[in-house]
DNA sequence: ACAAACTTTCAATTTATTTTGAAAGTTTAA
DNA sequence: TTAAACTTTCAAAATAAATTGAAAGTTTGT
């Protein structure tokens, strides 16, 4: 396979496994392209790559800056900014989740604690009281754990504890 | 706060939730609905407490039980089906993510495993050959975990190892 | 201060996804 | 076999999400 054709394939790939989780196709295939890129691209570069406006470009590369996996990079005697992904894998992988905690894991933690306080004693309500219980320890476990992995070394995942739990 | 508030605060953040992980809304409603039903529901029961349409509700059932987290039910002396969820929280975590790993993960991995194949040796072939090795290899150990965690005893997710990890 | 170079915003449009609901299909009991 | 009870399908409609692109905003060098 020749190359040009291989990072196509990848951006496609990575685009819908990016849809598939809930993040928009445009970003995902942006930071895949980033990704693959040696050096850092221009807004214009992404723009005329993926064929998406300027717009776009602008907002997913801002949404990816605050997932913090891509940054912004200055070239010597050029005006404007280029953009640069994060090639470690384990990192991106670790922000991601990280990212995932506080946005959508954290607001729905926060109902379930509020649920834990529903009032009754009849069987219905304590079936209620049980799974959200079940539900809230869960998460809050889940929560916990990615919460440690990020304060953790930064070589954590790609550490002992990993290679012993993916041997 | 009242059961009915309760259930209802439950059931929106569920689907929430559920939509922001690529999960349709009505389906993760359904879910939670059943989750804290203590009787098994009919179609009519869910198309009520929910204000959808039969359609709806049929489709969305059939996708929860081929994601193996609800089955169905029969009542003696009834004619028509009954939903009924696995209240055991871990199981059904294990499952999500097995499924997905299957239905999402497998077809990306497939992907990257074509893409190592690439012809070339200059400097921007070697480039993305490691990123997409990288990738490959971060990708593969996740399914192979996932795959032994689904393998391993029932009680993994919620026996020594875990709790070691989740201490 | 000016204007060129560049970035950001956002209302309007396009595209994608979800939902509806009625018709077709199936099962059951008599 | 018939009809009532129930389930499934799917084209059309509704809704939600992503995208465009031009105008407004900002920064930089002279």
């Amino acid at each position: 396979m020749e190359l040009n054709e291989g990072k196509n394939k990848f951006i496609e790939a990575w685009g819908i496994f990016g849809s598939e989780w809930g993040i928009n196709r445009t970003m995902a295939q942006i930071h895949a392209l980033l990704l693959i890129s040696a050096e850092p691209l221009s807004t214009e570069d992404i723009m005329e790559e993926l064929n998406v406006s300027r717009g776009n470009v602008n907002m997913n590369t801002r949404d990816l800056i605050a997932w913090g996996i891509v940054s912004r990079v200055l070239k010597k005697g050029e005006r404007r900014e280029f953009f640069q992904a994060d090639k470690d894998i384990y990192k991106v992988a670790i922000k991601i989740m990280n990212e995932r905690r506080k946005r959508e894991l954290g607001p729905v933690l926060e109902t379930l604690r509020e649920l834990k306080g529903v009032k009754g004693t009849n069987a219905e309500t304590k079936e209620f009281k049980k799974i959200i219980s079940d539900i809230s320890s869960f998460g809050e476990n889940t929560d916990k754990m990615i919460e440690r992995m990020i304060k953790a070394d930064e070589n954590w995942f790609s550490g002992s504890l990993m290679k012993f739990l993916m041997k």
